[in-house]
DNA sequence: TGCGAATGGTTACAGAGGAAACTAATTTTC
DNA sequence: GAAAATTAGTTTCCTCTGTAACCATTCGCA
């Protein structure tokens, strides 16, 4: 038997996290020239943009983003008036979250800035490729998760 | 037409982000508890085991991290004796580098974990959809590269 | 009803990573 | 063959991120 050697370039959670990286870079490099905004300011807008009125664990739920993340991207959306920020009456830990006119002009310019790189990107695929990597991703997310939860114990 | 809006976890960048951090993160904390090594001093040593005397440039492009992580990464791995460093003597300013004793044990227990992990994540999927999955990957990352350079003139 | 546990959110501290400046050695160019 | 440009690698500075500690409020339950 060989000794167990390995090559990076064919092992998955190198090879992901090249394309990560090579692809979130690119985002937040525009959105920081066009908009200066972060990765975590640009997913509060994000959700932010589709429901309003979430409180910032709501926010940190539906980006997988923790809750430190959050509150450091919204102090910094606040501070350029572009999202908005009040107690909760019913319950006065929370506060409830909703884009200002100015974030709501970002999100309508930063929306289709968004979907044309994903396009650009998804361009080097066929529409049954399309699907495959739907599914792909999915299902890995998924184990992924699963191995997570289980390791921790 | 409808005020265009993204649904987050639809959104490409977003999913891969997703599963690489999952990813990188169950994978950063095995090394870490067992070994005491960061993943870029993992990344060093997965080279390394494969190809002695290398410069750290040559790391650097393997691996496709910055010179400066990897120059980082092998000051810790010099500190615990994991690798060790010399002039090369026919261009001073380069150093090679290759595996320690204490490195090529670590490199030969780490590389059974990392393929663990690695399998355990791919069981997921079925044959065919791990070749979709190859495939996909090899083109995406490409696609990406290319439209960074793009972005960058 | 009142005390301990849990939850929402911020702040403080420390580690990781990138950009730019820097040192040293080598190559290019005129 | 010396000055300028390039390359290898490290250090510095600054930002980003995560963990842990923290404050305020609410919930659970005796």
């Amino acid at each position: 038997m060989a000794t167990e050697s390995l090559q990076l370039d064919r092992f998955l959670p190198y090879r992901l996290s090249v394309l990560t990286n090579t692809v979130s870079r690119a985002l937040a490099r525009r959105y920081e020239e066009r908009f200066g905004l972060t990765i975590p300011q640009w997913r509060v807008l994000a959700v932010l943009g589709r429901e309003s009125d979430l409180s910032a664990s709501e926010v940190a739920r539906r980006t997988v983003m923790d809750k430190v993340t959050v509150s450091r991207a919204v102090a910094g959306l606040l501070a350029d008036a572009r999202v908005l920020r009040e107690t909760d009456p019913d319950d006065r830990r929370r506060t409830l979250l909703r884009l200002a006119p100015a974030g709501r002009s970002i999100y309508r310019r930063i929306v289709p800035l968004a979907r044309t790189y994903e396009r650009s990107l998804l361009r080097a695929l066929d529409r049954d490729e399309r699907a495959q990597l739907d599914h792909l991703l999915t299902r890995l997310t998924a184990r992924a998760h699963d191995l997570q939860d289980r390791g921790r114990s």
